[in-house]
DNA sequence: CATAGCTCCTGACCGC
DNA sequence: TGCGGTCAGGAGCTAT
């Protein structure tokens, strides 16, 4: 599923080429998570500015407002060079063609969204952005803040991670592999974390999305960039998705438990409270 | 405020 | 082969 790696990667996969392109056509499809929020036919003759990211939120810049893009669990964005679109599948909600190529929104579940708002810092995307913790590799986010953030909290440290609130990008899997990489175990008491293992887990979260990055995304679940090419993180996963086979570090059987409805793997020799 | 539970949706998978 | 049931999960929302 998109998490920020995945988010990331669609983004540069089509920011620069769209970049400057004037809006020609929009095609709505079957409804997302929200509404447009707006008249497709206002979006009509607009340029398109820089896209950029906050979290696994897109934002596309226009000249009247914005679109702010996320791509559920199941979504993905294509872009196409041609002028024309093909025809849009049953699970094709959302085109946007431009005078530099269109952009095509693939969702089968529908979790994804396609958002209007005057600017990123009002009206609905203000609302859905407000919250957000810090992105990873802001500078901002050290062992110091995720010790002070934790803190606060008593949730299992898995938890804490995945709410977004105080970093933002690492979803289930990504959780899952920082929290191994760092040998934390996942049901840990946010707030029994000492400032060292906080350190540790800030530089894990960090180290696994930029892996992610450079590696081209997952490809866990249906994850495609832009050009339909697929990550190879799930080379790389060293517990996610891996419950009774062996730990690579020390051969003992990942377990998977479940953490406020989610899937958690984690090798208990390694990932210590 | 922190937390738990619910919800949206449909493809994949499983047992029969 | 077909069919019903179950699961997965991002993240906002509501209730506690």
């Amino acid at each position: 599923m998109p998490e920020l790696p995945e988010v990331e990667i669609t983004r540069l996969s089509f920011a620069d080429r769209i970049e400057g392109g004037r809006v020609t056509g929009v095609r709505v499809g079957k409804p997302l998570r929200w509404p447009l929020g707006c008249d497709a036919a206002s979006l009509l003759a607009q340029t398109v500015g820089a896209a950029r990211r906050r979290g696994k939120y897109l934002w596309l810049p226009l000249q009247h407002g914005g679109l702010l893009l996320h791509l559920g669990m199941s979504g993905s964005i294509a872009y196409h060079p041609e002028p024309a679109l093909p025809p849009g599948g049953a699970h094709d909600h959302f085109d946007l063609q431009t005078t530099r190529g269109s952009l095509r929104l693939t969702d089968p579940r529908r979790f994804g969204a396609v958002v209007w708002s005057p600017a990123p810092d009002e009206g609905p995307a203000a609302k859905l952005l407000a919250g957000l913790g810090l992105e990873p590799f802001d500078t901002a986010f050290t062992g110091d803040y995720l010790h002070a953030a934790l803190r606060r909290r008593r949730v299992a440290v898995k938890q804490a991670l995945l709410a977004g609130d105080i970093v933002v990008g690492a979803g289930n899997i990504y959780a899952c592999e920082a929290l191994f990489r760092a040998g934390i175990d996942p049901r840990t008491r946010s707030d029994r974390l000492s400032r060292p293992r906080c350190e540790r887990l800030a530089q894990a979260v960090r180290e696994v999305l930029a892996q992610a990055l450079s590696l081209g995304g997952s490809t866990l679940r249906d994850f495609r960039d832009a050009h339909g090419m697929a990550g190879r993180f799930q080379l790389q996963a060293g517990v996610y998705g891996r419950e009774g086979q062996a730990c690579g570090r020390c051969a003992g059987p990942v377990r998977r438990i479940v953490q406020g409805q989610r899937s958690t793997f984690f090798c208990a020799a390694c990932q210590r409270r």
